[in-house]
DNA sequence: AAGGTGACCGGCC
DNA sequence: TGGCCGGCCACCT
C-alpha cells in the first residue's frame, strides 16, 4: 500500500457529482483532517496521473480556481466547469455555494 | 536523513 | 481591508 492518501483524496474526488464542485478543505476534512487542505492539493497535482479524477471540479474555499494554472490550458479548467454549467467568472465559480458539494465524511476506511 | 515545498485554511494584526 | 504567519502532512532532492 504505498500513498493510500492519495486514493482516498482521488476516491471522493471521483465521487463528485457532475456539475459540482467542492473545495480542497472539504475533502480534507473528508479525510478526517480539516487542516490538510494541502495535501489535497499535492495529491489532485498528481490527479494527472489518472484520467479518472474531475479535479477542475475542485477548487479552494474561495470557488477560486487556484489550479487552473495546473491545466494543461490556461482557461481549459474553466472551459470544464462552464461545460457542466458551472459560470465562472474572474476565474471564481459563481453561486459557489450553490454548486457547492460536500463529500461524504469517511469516518473510517 | 533532513530540509524545503505545496492546486490550502484559518486566525491574527 | 488586506497581508502575514503558523499548521498540517506527504512528496521530492
Amino acid at each position: 500500500m504505498e500513498t493510500n492518501f492519495f486514493e482516498r483524496v482521488y476516491e471522493i474526488a471521483r465521487k463528485i457529482p457532475y456539475g459540482r464542485v467542492t473545495s480542497y478543505g472539504a475533502i480534507a476534512k473528508a479525510l478526517g483532517s480539516g487542516r490538510s487542505a494541502r495535501m489535497v492539493g499535492w495529491a489532485m497535482n498528481a490527479s494527472h496521473n489518472f484520467d479518472d479524477i474531475p479535479a477542475h471540479r475542485v477548487v479552494n474555499r474561495n470557488g477560486l480556481l487556484t489550479g487552473k494554472h495546473h491545466f494543461h490550458g490556461t482557461n481549459l479548467m474553466q472551459q470544464l466547469l462552464e461545460s457542466e454549467g458551472i459560470k465562472v467568472k474572474n476565474n471564481q465559480i459563481v453561486d459557489f455555494d450553490i454548486h457547492f458539494w460536500q463529500p461524504e465524511i469517511l469516518t473510517e476506511l
